[in-house]
DNA sequence: CTGTTAGCGCCTTCAT
DNA sequence: ATGAAGGCGCTAACAG
């Protein structure tokens, strides 16, 4: 006697009088069994609280309903939380699960690409933002497994990204259309040779909305952060310049915030003595009321998993590079040039 | 002649001159087999880049491998982040594979519960801070598939908590300490009625709290928000107070935030002219200051772990319910009774 | 220590 | 429209 919580087809075969194979039919949905048969074995498999075993079918059937999502990033993270939420919800209208595999370290890092455990595990991989080195862009395409890239973009691989320049050019043309010729950037340096990040492709739209401005490029200021929590030391180096930029781009909301904060402990308050655009449009952005250049996660995960469910059903992609706009978002951190004046 | 990439055990016991069985046992590093065909296995397995299939092999066992985590919340959310990190990583060392379930909202909340998706599919299931109805709580016994609730305790379930109550007792206490006696309490009010929600629990600290210093009940103050954002309301509920506390205990760090920055725009500034406990330890409590009663979510995570891995294995645990300690942190926000005066 | 033999639970021809 | 049979890739006795 079968428990419950363990029914195979088997048993909901017996109960329906019918063959596991009518069972199976039944349970997919196939037209070629009667209405009326159908019924009976639903009856039967709700009685029995039956479930398919993922398990079973997938080795059956050669695809597993599994897809999987590569993190090089803490999943607390805004960025990779935000783009799984989205992953999450398309995947689940088509029923298909999706497990993590996160890269948080070198350690990890090196473990996944030498033990590739999503290696015949799952139907299609989606790579979230992540630099890879050649090496792992080659170790990845080996695997004969469905990809997708998100935020970089690879010959061949179909992929999904912002505009990284274009969008920080448009923030930094909002400042200037406030007026603003002293503007500096604020870039996160993550020191890691080799890897081109969002953050090399942001200060070019930054250099390009200067020059397009006929700033000459002597007049740029760039501001180097070693990690998007260290406000302090940008706060410090930008009081010690001799002629301070009226507004400042800075290369992610985090640290926007990060140094909005200590400006404002140093009496610097936004936007009454400097303007500052974040980028990302992070959950705090909106809270802080930081203006920022706003990335649509939710588009790129969804596009993301669009891609990853097409290929994993075998499907050809008939625009397999998706470009995904971003938008200048206007709040309380950016406004005209200070007039000079008391205080 | 197979593809590297699809290479199956067939494959590697043809290249290594052995049977499959041999190679199932060499590549799970069984003591049966001898040193030497184990290095010539291994070999034969590099060089056709094979990987073990999860699904062959969890139906051949009767486990999968794999182990689910139920998250009641946006996977963006500080919480469900950093839960998922912590469990990552302790599944990541013993080899077992994440799948993730997200009830957001009621719709996903019932399509959850109708089709349990979990069963079957994973080996346990972490239920992650949510607050079950008790239909919930019996459909999911009824799975016969183990369980782990976090920060959840029910009779029979394994479990692994934070004690919210005596965490908010030791956070007000703090405020006694400073020497504040009015000390109001914030709270987000979901209003869904039936549900015990950790909001609940923590207020009751503060009531324990306020009671063991001899505070009177009349005194006691508590300011309520719909939502974790909604800090305007509180800062407008503050003001409109005849005798305003000097300490306000908030149940949640992401609601003190709010209404910090509130109190702030209306010149009211922690800790000079009021301190501001928080709750959780939020990544945003660090960055900006916030003293608060740190909840160990990687621990929380961690335990929960463990024990589905325990479980998942068939052992029994012996210490099936955990409770972590929380730890009260003074940030910017805390200090003594501001002296009345000019400002 | 290694090979042989049965499945694990489902899906898919191929018959009927 | 339904059933029978074989196989997906691996593991677990059971032999030897």
């Amino acid at each position: 006697m079968p428990t419950d919580s363990h029914a195979s087809m088997a048993d909901v075969a017996r109960l329906a009088g019918v063959s596991v194979a009518t069972v199976s039919r039944a349970l997919r949905g196939s037209p070629l069994v009667s209405a009326e048969t159908t019924a009976r074995v639903t009856a039967a498999a709700d009685e029995l609280s039956f479930a398919i075993s993922r398990a079973a079918s997938g080795l059956a059937r050669g695809r597993l309903g599994r897809i999987g999502v590569l993190v090089g990033a803490p999943l607390r993270t805004w960025f990779s939380g935000s783009v799984l939420d989205a992953v999450y919800a398309r995947l689940a209208q088509a029923d298909v699960e999706l497990t993590i595999f996160r890269t948080q370290d070198a350690a990890e890092r090196e473990a996944f690409f030498t033990r590739l455990p999503a290696r015949r595990n799952v139907d299609a991989l989606i790579v979230a933002s992540f630099e890879l080195t050649g090496a792992e862009r080659a170790r990845l395409a080996s695997l004969d497994l469905p990809l997708v890239y998100l935020n970089q973009r690879v010959r061949g691989v179909p992929s999904v990204a912002i505009d990284d320049a274009g969008g920080m050019q448009e923030g930094v043309q909002s400042l200037l259309d406030h007026g603003h010729r002293r503007i500096g950037f604020v870039r996160t340096d993550l020191r890691q040779p080799g890897f081109v990040f969002s953050s090399d492709r942001r200060i070019e739209g930054y250099r390009r909305a200067m020059a397009a401005a006929g700033v000459p490029e002597q007049d740029l200021v760039v501001l180097s952060a070693p990690s998007p929590d260290a406000g302090e030391l940008v706060a410090r180096s930008y009081r010690a310049l001799a002629d301070p930029p009226t507004a400042l781009a800075v290369d992610s909301d985090d640290l926007a915030l990060s140094v909005l904060v200590e400006l404002d402990q140093g009496g610097v308050r936004a936007p009454r003595d400097i303007s500052v655009i974040g980028f990302d449009d992070h959950a705090y952005a909106a809270r802080m009321g930081l203006s920022t250049v706003a990335q649509p996660v939710d588009d790129l995960g969804t596009e993301a998993a669009d891609l990853a469910l097409m290929l994993a059903a075998g499907e050809v992609p008939t625009h397999p590079d998706v470009l995904v706009a971003t938008r200048v978002v206007h709040r309380l951190t950016t406004g005209p040039v200070p007039t000079p004046g008391p205080r």
